[in-house]
DNA sequence: GACACTATATGTATAAGACATATATCTGAC
DNA sequence: GTCAGATATATGTCTTATACATATAGTGTC
């Protein structure tokens, strides 16, 4: 009936949660693309620059989301560049230059439709996660029905 | 004190849930990576071809996730070379060739670990959710003190 | 001076995803 | 008979986020 076939038996990867060969490459792709919403919400409830963001992005997302500086500083600028947020160097100050970063009203309005679209994701991510522990748990694997 | 600064006023492109220009790009990039985990998913419940993981992916995900049949289909033969699925192409059958995917005992392992990461990020997902929710609707914007 | 911490930034490689397109088979409409 | 549309698998290619490495500069400590 069916004739048995293997593309080829390539380097084991696996993204996420563990490592069959030790390369521990932990990784669903930015755990989800919170990164955005994350210092959407960082910067709404107050100013504050880059640095600082690492740190409060990483305990709003529970440590899920921990920035990459380099990604984060771009994303910045990229926010910037799109009228999000605004920016102005802190002058005066000891210590290293910052820039300080604040929320435009458009920034807010995007926050806005995150919110919305982040309860959307939420049931999705409900839904999915519900089936996929009961199909960890419940080993039931019922045989399909012909075509269609 | 502070000296006001734009990067640039680059294009205006919006990912995500709206469009200031029209360009409608809703895109969080994949939805939030759950391809994989709902693929896994719907093969744990019973084996299938491609173009009924398209579906299957699309429900359980509540219209979320709606697999491109290009990346879904290179996904496929990806989990094959890491052991992950196997596929038999279905014989003595009407219609164009079919390809059966199937989980193998090493892919319900992954669902397994797929289940605690899928955990993690709902509770990190409902934390920003929240936080995001009360930056929204509390208009509160307190100063930030001084340095550190 | 060496080192660590704060702070911002660039360079680069990888890989997921979006979109277009190619192919083949089958069914039903005309 | 052929034309359109659904089923089914697949490749080509471009964009873009992310990860990782590295560069820079100031400040304080030993």
């Amino acid at each position: 009936m069916t004739e048995q076939m293997t593309h080829g038996s390539g380097p084991r990867r696996r993204r996420c949660c563990q490592a069959a060969d030790g390369t521990q490459r932990q990784l669903g792709r930015g755990r989800g693309a919170l990164l955005e919403p994350a210092l959407l919400t960082a910067l709404a409830g107050a100013e504050a620059h880059g640095y600082d963001l690492v740190r409060s992005i990483e305990e709003l997302t529970g440590g899920e989301v921990v920035p990459d500086t380099g990604g984060l500083y771009r994303l910045l600028r990229r926010l910037e560049a799109e009228g999000v947020v605004t920016s102005s160097w802190q002058e005066g100050e000891s210590g290293p230059q910052r820039r300080e970063y604040r929320l435009t009203a458009e920034g807010r309005t995007l926050l806005a439709h995150w919110v919305v679209h982040l309860e959307e994701r939420r049931r999705a991510l409900d839904v999915l996660t519900e089936a996929a522990r009961a199909a960890t748990e419940g080993p039931a694997r019922p045989a399909r029905e012909g075509r269609s």
